[in-house]
RNA sequence: AGGCCCGUAGCUCAGUUGGUUAGAGCGCUACGUUGACAUCGUAGAGGUCAGCGGUUCGAAUCCGCUCGGGCCUACCA
């Protein structure tokens, strides 16, 4: 392909007068892709002197298959980068991978289950080269479906999370917490998965509404007859039961403070404590206490100084401190034994169904087992403050900002941060322990013998969870902690885009780290995209069968369309139903584009684009196209600004099918065909298009280039691709209100004509002359001038200017009487209904209409053009009302 | 339990700081092979803006309540 103009071809290599009727997205798509990468268009410069723009992709899991959101997310990132591009912006939309620790080692685990081992059996290092080895056959795969969307990433710049300079920066970052007293490793209450054999952060937790039981049980109180009674929906916890607590002020339990309960079936002593976080009104307003298997006991359990005891181990299986009758059951076994013996003797009072909400394991599927464990945890507290701090000032503006009370809440009530991974797949903590026990936090072993003055240690087998290092990507992967180029060129970035699904687990932390680390806020402003969901609106699964595969639906409609759909699609705060009729319409967009081009190229002659064109001399249709294209052009930007996609592809579509192919493309036709010749319209037809394809390329690039290159003379705007082509803005000396004002007079009188025919029921080829008589002078002048646009368009044999003649039928449009002359015909039945109708509607309206044009109250306040627009519109509904009736031969 | 969002045409959704004629796409009806496009064109039908009350000259838009749907957060055993 060159680029010169003589031999011009397109990425297929087809000439460019050879342009088929019909276009098929796949013959160019990807031949476009693959010549951009070969001519690095999109690699970023750095240092450079032009200003940066930078985003930094939302790192999709390493093995993992893009889905729709990742597509969503996509196309609003590359028209964002595209845009700026083509703006002048040094722009860098940078690519890469998450490990994503947890969901990556399962599937490897899950092979390996299938070949009958286990990474147990394997031991970590030999399963560790299981997983670099998947991970390496899965490395090309995102970049090929970023492909696919037509990505203008810098792969040059890819990056993975495992990376070494990315490892690095996670040690680096952990290590200094760790010396500001911010990171440290102790026993406490977390989150355990039995499944998957680790603890999970607070946000890994899903809270699910279950059916289950509410246990009661009897306690004998120590020294007397009495049993009191428990409730619990855990039975099996009570094995690990070490007090009983009650309201300090419920009087219904006065006497047994300084007392204490046994434990039935284990005869421990349990003493009663007071505590304010009983509620009196539930149950028996007694509660047994399991300090080690239930959040809320644990901190009870501090209080009082309670001692605990761990009954359910980390595989899920009660302990030998459960006793031996129970040890080595299953948990919910045990639960069933517990609630026997009660039974059998005599502790159970009753059970009762109970709805309540059980932490399940978000990626186990199981509920969550709380127990004391020692892990490694980060207190986020001051970094948080930093955060909510960075959005209440606007150095962090969330899009919509409907977030922000979200934002509020999370990080005012955040908790510290469990940071280990009982996992193998992911970075291993940067601690190690002499043989004696004591711990050295370094940024490698090496200092960390050092520092231990011995090299006999043993590094921490967990790993930090996933996000540790994700809250890191957009410093860690230009360079941090080292003083880059690149980190100094495109630091802070410009924007992330990303689902509000991970505003906790990705932004926020985002946020603190960066706030932390580098001072300042990663990105200024966050788009949260809404949750793509099928056609009817429900959330896309894999059991429900509903998922749509962006591969298959580039394959089925071309990306451009898909591109189009989802941008248009996407409005704040909402998520998104996609179905295939929407697509089906955006290709449909997309093939008028094809004909409109195709149009232009068979009939435009000599003519090429223009850089720029004087609007002195051009006839009406011509300025008016021109005055539109400036003022849409105006109209995208901010909306691209604000993230209002949805509104900018919408503008854009409407003009391009409008206001370009409905009207522009029509109104040219009786000049290039010589029957009426204005001046330079095929030149202004060109740069229409020229510029109607720069504006709509950063949605759909492929099929704007594809385009481009075969306009004459497009090289006047870049010599080789579209992608580098400036943005067109606003052109004020092209802007006329005027000429907007008379043409649209003019394409109403066009409408109606074509309406009055319809109501009227005169067949296509029968003959109608028109009479138009407008009562601005300006606009009577346009319309005389463009008689042949109006025939044409009008289908009429003949234009007058002047009074509509006795037997025509009259009609007021924009302040223009027209009047057509048919062969009447018998106006059928169901015509006449309609018309009746419409009749009966404006009669309505006129009637309301004077009847505010009468209120004093409203001339007095409300503001005189609005007044004023009131008047006219009734004196328009009138003469309508008056031309409706004489058609219905009424009075 | 608390917070947030939503309820507009058959469907999916827009609707800027209230302005009187509520829009789009798809679908539907009639007509049309007019010199790019039937993945098209022309002309249409279709809505008491969930309901009730309030503020206002004026409310889809602002306020309150009710009903209906969704999401997030939360240790009531």
């Amino acid at each position: 392909m060159s680029a010169t103009s003589s031999e011009t071809k397109t990425a297929a290599g087809t000439e460019a007068s050879e342009m088929d009727k019909r276009f098929e997205p796949k013959s160019y798509e990807q031949a476009w892709q693959q010549r951009w990468a070969e001519k690095g268009y999109f690699r970023a410069e750095a240092p450079s002197a032009k200003p940066s723009y930078c985003i930094m992709i939302p790192p999709p899991n390493v093995t993992g298959k893009l889905h729709v959101g990742h597509a969503l997310q996509t196309a609003l990132q590359d028209l964002l980068t595209r845009w700026r591009r083509m703006q002048g912006y040094n722009a860098l939309w940078l690519p890469g991978t998450d490990h994503a620790g947890i969901a990556t080692q399962l599937m490897v685990e899950r092979q390996l289950g299938v070949e009958g081992t286990s990474r147990r059996e394997l031991g970590r290092e030999r399963f560790l080269e299981r997983m670099w080895q998947w991970t390496e056959q899965y490395a090309d795969n995102i970049r090929q479906q970023l492909d696919l969307l037509g990505a203008s990433c810098d792969w040059t710049r890819g990056r993975f999370t495992l990376d070494a300079s990315l490892s690095r920066a996670v040690r680096e970052a952990f290590v200094r917490l760790y010396r500001e007293g911010l990171i440290s490793r102790g026993e406490y209450m977390v989150n355990w998965s039995p499944a998957l054999g680790t603890a999970v952060s607070d946000l890994e937790v899903e809270t699910k509404t279950v059916q289950g039981k509410l246990y009661h049980i009897a306690y004998p109180v120590e020294g007397s007859e009495e049993r009191i009674a428990v409730a619990t929906t855990r039975p099996e916890t009570m094995l690990g039961d070490t007090a009983v607590a009650l309201h300090p002020e419920d009087e219904r339990y006065t006497h047994l403070h300084g007392k204490a309960a046994i434990l039935p079936l284990v005869g421990r002593r349990l003493p009663f404590v007071a505590d304010t976080a009983v509620d009196r009104e539930f149950g028996t307003g007694l509660v047994k206490i399991t300090p080690f298997h239930d959040p809320s006991d644990f901190e009870m359990g501090r209080r009082h100084n309670l001692p605990g005891i761990s009954v359910i181990g980390p595989d899920g299986r009660m302990t030998a401190e459960a006793g031996t009758e129970f040890a080595g059951l299953d948990r919910f076994e045990a639960r069933k034994r517990v609630v026997e013996r009660l039974r059998d003797e005599g502790y159970l009072v009753k059970i009762e169904d109970h709805v309540h909400n059980v932490g399940h394991s978000q990626r186990g599927g199981e509920p969550i087992e709380p127990l004391v464990s020692l892990q490694w945890f980060c207190d986020v507290s001051g970094m948080a403050e930093k955060a909510l701090a960075a959005n209440r000032d606007g150095r962090l503006t969330l899009v919509p900002e409907s977030w922000d009370k979200t934002w509020e809440h999370w990080l005012t009530t955040i908790r510290p941060w469990c940071i280990s991974r009982q996992l193998w797949w992911g970075h291993q903590i940067p601690a190690w322990y002499t043989e004696d026990g004591r711990c050295f936090v370094a940024t490698s072993a090496e200092e960390a013998a050092q520092e231990a003055g011995t090299d006999r240690l043993t590094q921490d087998p967990d790993v930090l969870d996933t996000w540790f290092s994700s809250a890191l990507w957009p410093f860690s992967t230009l360079g941090w902690p080292d003083d880059t180029v690149d980190y100094r060129t495109f630091y802070p970035t410009s924007l992330l885009v990303t689902g509000h699904d991970i505003l906790f687990f990705w932004v926020a932390r985002m946020v603190m780290a960066g706030l932390c680390f580098t001072g300042e806020v990663p990105f200024a402003t966050v788009h949260l995209t809404g949750l793509v969901r099928d056609a009817e609106g429900v959330k896309m699964s894999k059991t429900k069968g509903n998922v749509l595969d962006p591969a298959e639906l580039v394959e089925e409609f071309g990306a451009d369309a898909v591109r189009f759909t989802l941008a248009s699609l996407d409005s704040p705060g909402r998520d998104i139903p996609l179905n295939k009729d929407q697509i089906a319409g955006y290709r449909a967009f997309g093939n008028k584009l094809w004909n409109a081009t195709r149009f232009a190229l068979s009939r435009v002659g000599e003519a090429r684009v223009q850089e720029t064109i004087d609007p002195a001399g051009l006839a009406a249709p011509e300025r008016w196209i021109l005055s539109r294209l400036s003022r849409v052009a105006a109209e995208v930007e901010p909306r691209f600004t604000a993230c209002r996609f949805d509104e900018a592809c919408n503008r854009l579509y409407h003009f391009f099918w409008g206001d370009f192919c409905d009207w522009y493309v029509e109104l040219s036709k009786p000049a290039l065909m010589g029957d009426a010749p204005r001046p330079r319209v095929g030149e202004v037809l060109l740069t229409v298009l020229d510029r109607a394809l720069r504006l709509l390329h950063p949605v759909m690039p492929f099929l704007t280039e594809e385009l481009w290159q075969r306009l004459p003379g497009h090289e006047v705007i870049h010599a080789e691709t579209i992608c580098l082509a400036s943005y067109p803005g606003r052109e004020p000396s092209w802007e006329s209100p005027e000429v907007e004002a008379g043409m649209d007079a003019l394409m109403q009188v066009v409408t109606r004509a074509r309406s009055l025919r319809a109501e009227l029921g005169v067949a296509p080829k029968a003959r109608a002359d028109l009479f138009v008589s407008a009562a601005d002078p300006a606009v009577g002048r346009l319309l005389a001038e463009q008689a042949p646009l109006l025939r044409f368009l009008g289908r009429v044999a003949t234009v007058t200017a002047g009074p509509v003649p006795e037997g025509a039928v009259r009609d007021l449009v924009a302040g223009v009487e027209i009047g057509l002359l048919v062969e009447r015909q018998e106006m059928g039945e169901e015509e006449r209904g309609r018309l009746a109708k419409e009749l009966e509607k404006l009669t309505a309206e006129i009637g309301r209409a004077e009847e505010r044009l009468g209120n004093a109250a409203f001339l007095a306040k409300a503001p005189p053009q609005v007044v004023e627009g009131g008047r006219s519109r009734l004196a328009e509904m009138r003469e309508r009302q008056t031309a409706l009736r004489a058609s219905l031969g009424l009075p």
